[in-house]
DNA sequence: CCTGCCTCTGACAACGTTGTCATAGGACAT
DNA sequence: ATGTCCTATGACAACGTTGTCAGAGGCAGG
């Protein structure tokens, strides 16, 4: 054993060692020990065996934080990533897909949940903002995100998702949102229906418009009139989008057709359906995927997202624009699917309304 | 215009304004700046309002990490979480929960997912740590965690979820696995079954294991020999499940009611149980509830687990251990719900098996 | 007028790391 | 022997912040 004073004390020890305690414990500078841990080149074998085995002894371990002040570029090897919610199911595949993408770079994700709130959204980016990440790849829902402008012409990495931002040129992957409504409603008039209905999401979601318009103009395009179509918006959950089927169903004139923009209108359209008895009788087509869709009587059609595109592509954006690349903004476009299964191939029923 | 000499230029600089900068501006010291941005007592409010106006004016941000160097506890403000799959809906769940109960205090959470991998325990662990995260919250697969030892003596709070640790004492919140699937049990064989089949997950995870020795327990309660029960496991994904339900039911002695431990798994036997036509026929218990079960044909019996109450205990556990709570290592246990909805409810069929 | 005690303030070291730079020592060519 | 160049190494400042401490100035009480 040596004789050297402020040795380190493994074990139950309190405090968590430091490059310096490795150093002393392997006889030679901090800086040496730095070079080891970060495999820089340098250093004699037979030193970085030491500092190595030393590092184990202590149990040594890197503080990238504290690294990151002074490393060049100050980088934290983390992002934030802003979603709608981490609960969602939607979420949590371009969430996955952007973990596996990033974790190669050993970049680290916060990940924090929108809940469709502009203050929210002013709050989390903050937070993100105050942990210095390398980068952010957001959902967003305020109006506009001019707000930014001053943190990106810092060099922050920014890429949106799912929806594209406003006030500000940076870099997007969305989902072929309006394509794929317009694909819906081709769908539907080719299986002989005329009297439409749409059901939409919070008006103030991009997506939610986006689709809306693709819808419209699909319908428009197989040269029918968009005034037949009975729009219902701002439907927020499903129990609002299962009361609206109702309506439409016992109206007047009540649609042989629907189509909703988001899983829980979906959810919502397919109980009240079931409930009025006419899940065989009106057709249904929803705007993204969704587990058991397969497996439900009738097999629900949909419009289906590729989460893991997006997120990959994301991923991929956000580790480029952190290299450096100084491109210009582009927005990525994901395509959809249409996925029959059943409900959407229905056809009109002569007494559908009854 | 002052004169001052390196005046921080607002707007389109390059760099990010610290704490000097606002100093410079405000026409005060740093450590002003620091007590202001803080909300620390002892600055005069003009002083105050002063600060306040130039780190607005520069759209200043503090430094978390640099902040948590110098701390006292060198708190992040941050905890890592570590969830079977981002993507797992029941994973999600939790996080949200966690997140919920967090961000009340500033915390922001790092999320990785495990993949039942150990190898990916250690490494996700370790870069958990080497961000200096104030705690951790974690699901794992390690025969033993007990390399976590040294880390937990240093004062690193603690949190296992879903599964308890082995080889380490540290807190852990956790379903009632056992109570749950012998729930299940009594509830088939209350319903007439006395053929009963098992269902089961990889069995090198622990809650598959508890679930088993719960679901058998429960037969044995009833009187009945376990024997009898068809034991099936590392039914790790759906098609394997799938295949073995389409096994057992075309087998000399089919089950007249079946356990299934995990969603995959459940939806796998849904299939099969289509497949044959006997989704009417052969009674179905899942553990862990899902969306739109109860839209299945029948609905589907479930155990519930409540992954909001796991998640905003486990927030509620790690904060007090990061707030200081010393007290010994505790497990909590949350109780599942038996729902009924229809599947579960099946009587034995005389035909079942043709 | 002095003393004591507030309130407000900033200088300075320290946190754990990395970038820069200087230097020791050896190999090699002259 | 001398000079040159390379490799291996560590001293030191710096990163942006907070904790500590000391000092300036004001005010009340003697």
């Amino acid at each position: 054993m040596t004789t050297m004073s402020n040795r380190y004390q493994s074990g139950s020890g309190r405090k968590r060692p430091t490059m310096k305690n490795v150093a002393d414990l392997a006889g030679v500078g901090i800086k040496t020990v730095s070079r080891v841990v970060n495999d820089e080149p340098g250093v004699s074998e037979a030193t970085r065996q030491r500092v190595m085995r030393a590092t184990e002894q202590l149990q040594y371990q890197l503080d990238i934080t504290a690294g990151s002040l002074k490393r060049s570029g100050r980088k934290t090897q983390s992002i934030g990533l802003l979603l709608p919610s981490v609960s969602n199911p939607f979420s949590g595949e371009i969430h996955r897909a952007m973990e596996d993408a990033l974790a190669v770079r050993g970049i680290a994700v916060f990940a924090a949940s929108l809940d469709d709130d502009p203050d929210r959204e002013r709050k989390l980016i903050s937070a993100f903002l105050g942990r210095r990440v390398d980068g952010l790849v957001l959902t967003t829902i305020a109006k506009s995100q001019a707000y930014m402008i001053p943190e990106h012409s810092r060099d922050l990495p920014l890429v949106f998702i799912d929806r594209e931002p406003a006030g500000i040129e940076a870099d997007a992957v969305v989902t072929d949102n309006e394509i794929g409504a317009a694909k819906a409603a081709a769908h539907l008039i080719q299986h002989g229906h005329t009297r439409l209905a749409y059901l939409g999401d919070r008006t103030d979601i991009q997506t939610a418009g986006r689709r809306r318009t693709g819808f419209l103009d699909g319908v428009g395009q197989a040269g029918f009139s968009t005034s037949g179509v009975d729009v219902r918006e701002n439907l927020d959950d499903e129990e609002a989008a299962c009361r609206a089927v109702r309506e439409l169903l016992t109206s007047e004139n009540p649609p042989t057709a629907i189509f909703s923009s988001q899983n829980l209108v979906t959810f919502g359209a397919m109980r009240a359906l079931k409930a009025l008895g006419l899940h065989h009788k009106v057709a249904l087509v929803g705007f993204d995927d969704f587990t058991l869709a397969d497996m439900m009587d009738p097999g629900i059609t949909v419009i289906a997202q590729h989460p893991e595109r997006i997120g990959k592509l994301a991923a991929e954006r956000i580790l480029a624009r952190i290299d450096g690349d100084e491109g210009p903004a582009q927005t990525y476009v994901i395509p959809t699917e249409l996925i029959q299964r059943g409900s959407g191939e229905i056809r009109p029923q002569a007494d559908a309304g009854k």
